[in-house]
DNA sequence: GTGAAAGCGCTAACAT
DNA sequence: ATGTTAGCGCTTTCAC
């Protein structure tokens, strides 16, 4: 009780933490029987049980993480990196909701996430950070190829790659969506609706899920018996696909159907393509890509390809979780995407 | 060399990272001089200050967090509370750029960042985490009205709160936008263009930032002497924004400028009014609020008010970091807001 | 300027 | 089932 009644104190001092020491006093035990049963064992007395339990709610007793840390050799908190602009990766719904999805399973353990970009990192903190010890694993996503640092951080700690190809020689899963597979289901799309002259507007050519997505693109228009037409570089932006989209209706007119790869860059192309004259579907056909809040916000609702991005979260948080507990698991998990079939397509 | 040498064991054994003591013993000094060259003590001698850093080198060594922590009652850390839905809350550029701000002056300190999502958090994971040492402070941001478990928390650490009022009664700090004086300048605007029946479209009213900007947008249609047309409640949605400017159209349909707390809903609000036959901006003018991205998607290029989100991050980080310095800092901070003159209004 | 020694608060063997 | 004893890897007096 004395210890407790500090009310008049409340803004300038801060209370110092209880220790599992005097929770062990308070409920005259050792202190190994306060941490069996904290720490939830099994070979404890029912009555030491109530009485550590009691102790610990009158002095309100939370254990402190770096000494269980320290003793444990374990941290309890994963990594989520992301080695790119941070306003891009909030900015982007695909990763907002792989977000989502770690968190969603994360909060099913004990495991907290910890946020570490790594986009300029001046003096490598985040490095010294992923390799003193206070996370177990990480996550690491993003749109580009991996960066340098990563390889001796797979050495010291596993690693789940989220939507991109993880590195060799290491500890390192991944966690990807068929891309190729997504440019196919959406090139099929514009093929069975009976569009001859199929375009595409890709992503940035150094980002490989835009070349793979154009890959099954390709894949499909080619065994339709289709001539493939041109590939624009859009730039993944708004004004990219509006830029690209112009540059594909000088250079092949007749065009009937577009790939664009990404919702965002086929919003900037679809009023393009009205002012042109054209309908869409009916002159020209538009698929997009991510499902995104984009995707409603176009001129025609847009038929997209869909990524499931929180179930990618969901199962590199699953995965991670899983091979910290001494488990095994497959080196590449491939998510499956689907068609959302709306009006332009 | 012999330590370093693993190179067959790449892939199964994960290496026991060096310790200070092994920095000490290869350097030839005692381990509390490894310890002062590692903090930046300027009493060490430099031929040992050369001597530590070589073998730090050589054994890829990077202090132990936990122990660190453990011995020195500091984590270096910092959280990033979040007390709600993350797929919101990183939809919302508002919340991304506060990231953006935070993480920027983060990145000149030698704290890491560590996100907390406490929307359901079963447990009190977040909690048991916030009071058990693992941060020097926090920062909480929401629009939200503060969650209870934050007031035990106060009193253990330095809380910073964004864009909302604190907790009373204990240590925190708060850094928000002047709302009312948003909600002010946009009806400004449309005082000044010559509306005279003014509307506005609402956020939530259990927010307190959507009922500072409407109590803004009131004082100044009425110090104009205006009479205050309708507000409606839009939800802080695009639909709730269409809903809110069709009903408004019906109640007040001889409207000429409108107040939208929102750009989100001022995009779905734009269409509808477009939709009736009146123009924009010469029938009813509309400004908006965020400065966002939509705010360009809009049929009309939207006049908004700009929130200094990024500023805001920026701000909260120092203010936390000044106080875990032991500096004195003002309990409130209003960053000013501006007008983004485009073609709405 | 440098080293020795004593913890920080917890977990994990090892006894009992 | 419970207590005792060592540490985990670091910082921090306190001597020298």
């Amino acid at each position: 009780m004395s210890i407790l009644d500090g009310d008049h104190d409340v803004t300038a001092v801060r209370h110092a933490a209880p220790t599992l020491e005097m929770v062990a006093a308070r409920a005259g035990v050792s202190r190994a029987t306060v941490s069996r049963v904290v720490n939830g064992s099994d070979k404890v007395n029912p009555s030491s049980i109530e009485a550590v339990r009691q102790a610990i709610a009158e002095l309100g007793y939370v254990p402190n993480r770096a000494a269980r840390s320290l003793a444990s050799a374990q941290s309890h908190a994963i990594a989520l990196v992301v080695p790119e602009d941070i306003t891009r990766f909030f900015g982007d719904v695909f990763f907002a909701s792989i977000v989502a999805g770690l968190n969603d399973r994360l909060d099913q353990s004990d495991y907290v996430l910890n946020l570490m970009v790594a986009s300029q990192d001046p003096g490598g903190k985040t490095e010294r950070y992923l390799l003193g010890g206070a996370v177990d694993g990480a996550v690491v996503v993003s749109h580009h190829t991996s960066d340098h640092f990563l390889e001796r951080i797979g050495d010291a700690i596993p690693l789940v790659f989220g939507g991109r190809p993880g590195l060799e020689n290491i500890d390192t899963w991944v966690v990807d969506v068929d891309n190729e597979e997504g440019g196919a289901v959406a090139a099929r799309r514009l093929v069975e609706r009976g569009c001859t002259k199929i375009a595409t507007i890709t992503g940035p050519t150094d980002m490989q899920s835009a070349l793979e997505r154009t890959r099954g693109w390709k894949r499909v228009v080619e065994a339709a018996g289709l001539e493939p037409g041109p590939q624009v570089d859009g730039d993944f932006s708004m004004v990219g696909g509006a830029l690209a989209m112009r540059e594909l209706l000088d250079q092949y007119p007749d065009v009937d159907g577009v790939f664009v790869a990404s919702d965002l860059m086929a919003s900037g192309a679809m009023p393009v393509i009205l002012e042109s004259g054209r309908r869409i579907p009916e002159d020209v056909a538009v698929v997009g890509y991510d499902d995104s809040p984009a995707a409603l916000a176009c001129p025609v609702p847009l038929t997209t390809v869909l990524q499931p991005s929180e179930a990618m979260g969901r199962a590199m948080a699953d995965i991670l979780l899983d091979v910290l507990a001494g488990g095994e698991r497959q080196r590449s998990t491939i998510m499956p995407i689907e068609l959302v079939e709306r009006e332009s397509a």
